[in-house]
DNA sequence: GTGGAAGGCGAGCTATCGCTCATACCCTAT
DNA sequence: ATAGGGTATGAGCGATAGCTCGCCTTCCAC
């Protein structure tokens, strides 16, 4: 079963002239994949709304899901970058607190791009991207369960990984489908908030009330 | 913003034999999908594995996304029918174990052909079958708001239909994720259950413990 | 038993796809 | 100022996609 393929960059620029064309090609093929959708984003299409030639684009990258893998990649880089950030930023806080932050920011960073969200989060099994995906996730699982841990004494749950999974995906389910497919809800957006705190911090701590 | 695909089936069929040749072709499409992705997935080659032409497959739908539509259609019908079951039979549970039932049933729902579902769950916003399915998440929410109207004293949340919402999108991303990208979770299939009910009744219910 | 409708067939059309390659321009180190 | 690698170009190739249309077969009401 080897994966065909080849979703890697072909090669790096090196002059600033070059890393204009590239920069281009990413852009456009997010602009393409959200205004047109995965299929009719063809790689002719792409070098045209980059206004580069459809040459260049085979010379940096070799085929239209490194494209897409690449978009990816720069946007789960993105936006890890504001999980680690909001992670540290939540380390010396109360469970209520931290997970009301966390709720907030889930919110926020949904609402920055959302077509681009849901394009990219349904492309990425395609592209093979599901690892480098999945990844991440870990990586954010291991960050919160990092936190759980600082505050063991004030939890009522036992298996931390396990834990850190439930609020993760959870967080991620409740606010990717808000944002996406109930926007109605973000009307009050903090009513929103309060619910799923109190949903998480209840499963978390003891008995809050 | 007019959509140009139709995605509606071109005729009904009369006679039993072609009652068969559109069963095969929806079975086909759905092979192939899972087999294949959607990309593979040419109207050649599924009239091909149906063992019918592309004559009478464009005879009953008028496009590949016709065909795909119908597999989702075809699915979507099948899970709810098992959703209302399942409601039906939980009405008169307690809630704790009606969660527990519930989250059991989610489970065994994933489980039962897991790559035809995560295929239809990535193709289906590229087939316009959004507002369907949307219409039967919305269903579901409505049946399961129900349930917590009847039991309505023993709650300690304020809005029913909030409350629907959260526990809904969290089981279902709850198990989705499990298993489709956790597998290993599924060795111990009685703890992700036992878990994730305490997860949610504790949200549902005043204070259990 | 026959006529017309329902069903089935598949060669082949047009469009578009992903992608290559021969050619030419631009930049920088010497 | 020039050599030579880095960069850019786009006509066009082969493959395949979705889909049509003219013709044949089967079914069924009468």
């Amino acid at each position: 079963m080897a994966r065909k393929p080849l979703t890697n960059p072909r090669k790096q620029a090196s002059q600033a002239r070059s890393r204009v064309t590239v920069d281009a090609l990413v852009d456009a093929t997010a602009r393409i994949l959200v205004r047109d959708g995965y299929d009719k984003a063809s790689t002719n299409r792409i070098a045209d709304m980059a206004g580069v030639s459809i040459g260049s684009l085979y010379q940096y990258y070799p085929s239209k899901e490194a494209l897409v893998a690449a978009v990816i990649d720069r946007h789960n880089r993105q936006i890890m970058r504001r999980v680690r950030t909001v992670l540290t930023e939540i380390a010396s806080l109360p469970i209520e607190r931290a997970v009301r932050r966390l709720v907030a920011f889930a919110i926020e960073a949904h609402r920055i791009d959302p077509r681009l969200h849901r394009v990219l989060a349904e492309q990425i099994p395609r592209v093979g991207r599901l690892e480098n995906v999945e990844a991440l996730n870990r990586e954010g699982y291991a960050l919160f369960r990092d936190y759980l841990e600082s505050r063991r004494d004030e939890l009522r749950v036992r298996d931390l990984d396990l834990a850190a999974f439930v609020c993760a995906t959870s967080i991620e389910a409740l606010t990717h489908s808000a944002v996406l497919y109930h926007t109605e809800m973000l009307r009050d957006a903090e009513a929103l908030i309060e619910e799923t705190t109190r949903f998480i911090s209840g499963y978390l701590q003891p008995t809050s009330v």
